[in-house]
DNA sequence: CCATTTTCTTAACCTCGGTAAAGGGTCGTG
DNA sequence: CACGACCCTTTACCGAGGTTAAGAAAATGG
């Protein structure tokens, strides 16, 4: 990729204000040098967001990816009912957008909604393309993104069907316990797939326990 | 691929004998020739199981994985409290497997066992690994069945958290209405993930409706 | 710093589905 | 044919969690 033309800058931002883990991923894990990250940069665009706004809407189609550089969202669908069910919260180091709409091109489902004033780096579908053909690496690491995004899914499915909520609570409160920092507990709730009183009578219960 | 040596065949199976859908994929979407096919059917064994026997154990490491050629099986893990949950039942032209073990080459938690005789094609990981290196094609099918199977993963995740049990067992229905014809209701009721009382309930209210 | 919105908890009530046990039906094999 | 194995349904009981509403606490924005 050495002797690739880029086109010109458009991500304005110092190095320092980046998450380390981007940079080193890069750098480290695929070894770009400096002038290579620089260009590899320029394909994405930094992007504000406030508290409350989204990245995306159900029947949007998603044309693009997007790294979070600091803040949180939640992700979630709507179903027959009318229920908001969150399906994830993405934090610094994840990845937005909704998978499915990305690569079938049709409407999706997702709602991507801040939960906190959030930066992230932006990257259109037809650049990414662009920079997989350039970069062979680069399509191998998200070919294992990919793998690890299906066996994620298929681990949170069997959780789902094999934990109790409270169980599932206790789980979340162990993996990402930043998240009861952050987030409303009526959004936990939804993650957990309860209402926001059984949480609270959860919470209570195991607080008598103690 | 053409100048390739490949092993000498261990696969003696009459092509008439091999579902339609398998041909078909690697003749007609790959563009394989009769030798080509022929050879590459040579790294597959085949191999027969009675009902109720096991494909894979939790503990086992999936070394290969395997087409079903005729026959039916039921996929399930064991929870904490001892009950089995059953994950999807693989049929006619669906592939056997324990993704996460295949990848990660540690012991798995999914067990495959026949709901009846069943035939499969079998190819171990080594195997597909090196045809894979000389069949780009093959590498770039198996990149798409990745990423399907995430989106698969991801939509029956939303169905799980988003429908009742009665809507999930109408889905069902409506998707793989054989299903009922050849898995005994309680497995189908493991798999909506209720209990059997509780799917003879709804069934008996839903006739009551007509 | 106040007004407004949002969040969390609690209460009362009710439904759905889990559990265990029993009975009847069906299938296959000796 | 007869036996056992397996399967399906039903019953009765119980508990977890949904729903709604209300009030207190906290956070947000001007």
């Amino acid at each position: 990729m050495r002797s690739l033309q880029f086109p010109p800058y458009r991500m304005n931002i110092r190095e320092e204000d980046i998450n380390p883990k981007f940079v080193q991923l890069f750098k480290s894990i695929f070894g770009f040098d400096q002038i290579e990250f620089d260009c590899f940069l320029s394909s994405f665009r930094v992007r504000h967001f406030k508290r409350k706004e989204f990245f995306l809407r159900a029947g949007d189609i998603c044309l693009a990816k997007a790294y979070v550089n600091h803040g949180c969202t939640r992700n979630f669908v709507i179903d027959e009912r009318g229920h908001e069910k969150v399906m994830c919260f993405a934090m610094e180091d994840w990845w937005l957008g909704d998978f499915e709409s990305y690569y079938s091109g049709r409407p999706g489902t997702t709602f991507i909604q801040m939960m906190e004033d959030t930066e992230v780096f932006e990257i259109s579908k037809e650049d990414f393309l662009k920079r997989e053909q350039e970069i062979p690496k680069l399509k191998q690491w998200y070919s294992y993104k990919m793998m690890r995004s299906a066996i994620a899914a298929k681990s949170r499915l069997t959780e789902l069907e094999t934990l109790t909520a409270e169980e599932r609570y206790l789980l979340l409160m162990e993996r990402q316990p930043e998240i009861f920092q952050r987030v409303p507990l009526k959004y936990i709730a939804s993650y957990l797939n309860i209402e926001a009183p059984s949480l609270s009578r959860l919470r209570s219960r195991l607080l008598k326990k103690k």
